[in-house]
RNA sequence: GGUCCUAUCGUCUAGCGGUCAGGACGCUGGCCUCUCACGCCGGAAACACGGGUUCGAUUCCCGUUGGGACCA
């Protein structure tokens, strides 16, 4: 088998979706899968609604999910030129013609059509009449008109399509403009993409497309046309379903290596497998297991895969992504054995990076802030003996380890009377201010002994003003 | 309206003629436990329907119905 050369053809006329970026991930991955190529081509045609900000907002997204190119970018509105070169050349070969019916005849053909029950196509006036070129002129490809095309794709299988179906296509308007089927077809014959792997909304571009292939001589390309992604409503994923951008996935904490788990495990399969590395995927991923039906993009499954990678990322592979989530709360984080030890405790009690930064507030601020309701239960009265008892202990310790820690705790239970769970619950107020938090002993022993000496006689202050 | 695609628990899916129809998310019962999580053990939950083909269909074929897409 020669290089797979695989393609990746966003307009820039919005953010990358996360629809987009599924298909693009899977071009993508079965480049690096077949150590082939992947290009990235901006289909920026559409001059109204292209824009520099969009093209800029792509390759972000690119970026953070870890998607690099081996060529390109190319921009359509830089290859006119070719496509001028291309439909001459169909025309030379006489495989197009110039067509001067007026859009108002071709819509009447189509309404009569419509009328008895026909196909609405155009009925090819011009075809044999041999127009040279000419003011309001368009180009139409001279489709076959018997017959069928049939796509060979690797995920549907065969699909058959009658050329009686078919009219003459207008490859280049009258204003000069290539259509947006030929482009794509001239685009993906000159870069030598080999392998199309897009939305299943393409299969009905597709048998026009093969039609040019065939036109200018090239050979087909291998189709691969994957389910899209719906909604929960199981209809095509809109902005009512909520984040569309996968720019903004990234705003909500999660991480990349979960956002190209879920997206590339939505609609493709490796047995039982759910999690998985990108160097599993590109070890992996091949185009045998796409699946054939549509899927429902699901929030939730997003979110517990990405507390399994939150989990399963090192501290300071991790530290990166949590630390702009830092920042944005105010806290003076900075990568290093602290914060290591911060994420350690945190990693397997939050779903999203966003969670995680709240969560590690306490670390952070000078003075915790009690909540109310943890305050109210759990700050009261009889909590004086035990955090004083636990303050006198602590006061000679020079060892502030864990093991030291329980010592300390030990004593005061006995002389207490109290379980641990009594004498923790005020301990843990105390220090986080909240009544749910990391393990007792692995906080103190993190916070350190000034912090946790004051944050303790703090509660017993707030006790005694309290009462 | 035409064309095309599609159909296993609520969702993502395994299955590629004979399985107690498996896993994951979510839901749920329990265990662990200093709280909350994590983890572990268990539970409820699916082959859309109707015809064929076959000794035997979730699996192959044809319809129906549902869903989706594209063109208009």
């Amino acid at each position: 088998m020669s290089t797979i050369i695989t393609r990746f053809p966003p307009s820039p006329t919005g953010y990358l979706h996360v629809g987009g970026a599924r298909t693009a991930l899977f071009n993508w991955f079965y480049a690096r899968h077949t150590k082939g190529r992947f290009v990235l081509r901006i289909e920026d045609t559409d001059t109204v609604r292209s824009t520099q900000a969009s093209v800029d907002a792509i390759f972000d997204a690119l970026k953070w999910l870890g998607i690099d190119w081996d060529e390109g970018p190319y921009f359509q509105t830089q290859r006119f030129h070719i496509y001028a070169e291309y439909v001459q050349k169909l025309l030379d070969s006489g495989h197009a013609y110039y067509c001067t019916c007026s859009t108002e005849k071709v819509e009447a053909m189509r309404q009569q059509a419509m009328a008895t029950g026909g196909k609405p196509k155009y009925d090819g006036t011009c075809r044999e009449k041999g127009l040279a070129k000419c003011e309001n002129a368009v180009v139409r490809f001279r489709a076959p008109q018997t017959g069928t095309t049939v796509i060979h794709d690797v995920v549907k299988g065969n699909i058959v399509f009658q050329n009686a179906e078919q009219d003459d296509f207008i490859i280049q308007r009258s204003d000069g403009t290539p259509t947006y089927n030929f482009v794509v077809v001239v685009d993906d014959i000159c870069m030598g993409i080999n392998t199309i792997i897009r939305g299943d909304d393409h299969v009905n571009n597709t048998p026009r497309q093969i039609m040019l292939y065939k036109a200018l001589g090239a050979e087909l390309p291998v189709f691969a046309h994957v389910p899209m992604v719906l909604g929960k409503d199981k209809t095509r994923l809109s902005k009512r379903h909520g984040a569309m951008s996968v720019t903004e996935y990234r705003n909500m904490g999660f991480l990349p290596e979960a956002m190209i788990n879920y997206l590339v495990r939505l609609g493709w399969s490796c047995g039982d497998q759910e999690f998985f590395t990108r160097e599993e995927l590109i070890e992996k991923f091949s185009l045998e297991h796409i699946g054939r039906s549509a899927g429902v993009f699901d929030m939730d499954k997003l979110l517990a895969l990405n507390a399994d990678h939150i989990k399963a990322t090192p501290p300071r592979v991790l530290t990166p992504h949590l630390m702009p989530f830092l920042k944005s709360n105010g806290y003076a984080a900075e990568e290093g054995d602290y914060l290591d030890q911060v994420i350690l405790t945190l990693n397997a009690r939050c779903k999203t990076l966003l969670e995680m930064a709240e969560q590690a507030r306490f670390y952070y601020v000078d003075t915790v802030e009690y909540d109310p309701a943890a305050a109210e239960k759990v700050l009261k009265p009889e909590c004086l003996d035990p955090l004083n008892q636990l303050l006198r202990h602590m006061e000679p310790l020079a060892d502030f380890s864990i093991t030291a820690l329980e010592k300390v705790f030990l004593a005061v239970m006995e002389t207490t009377g109290l379980k641990l769970g009594k004498i923790a619950q005020p301990v843990r107020v105390a220090l986080t201010g909240k009544t749910a938090s990391p393990g007792i002993f692995e906080i103190i022993e993190i916070l350190g002994k000034t912090k946790v000496m004051n944050r303790l006689q703090q509660a017993v202050a707030y006790i005694e003003n309290r009462g």
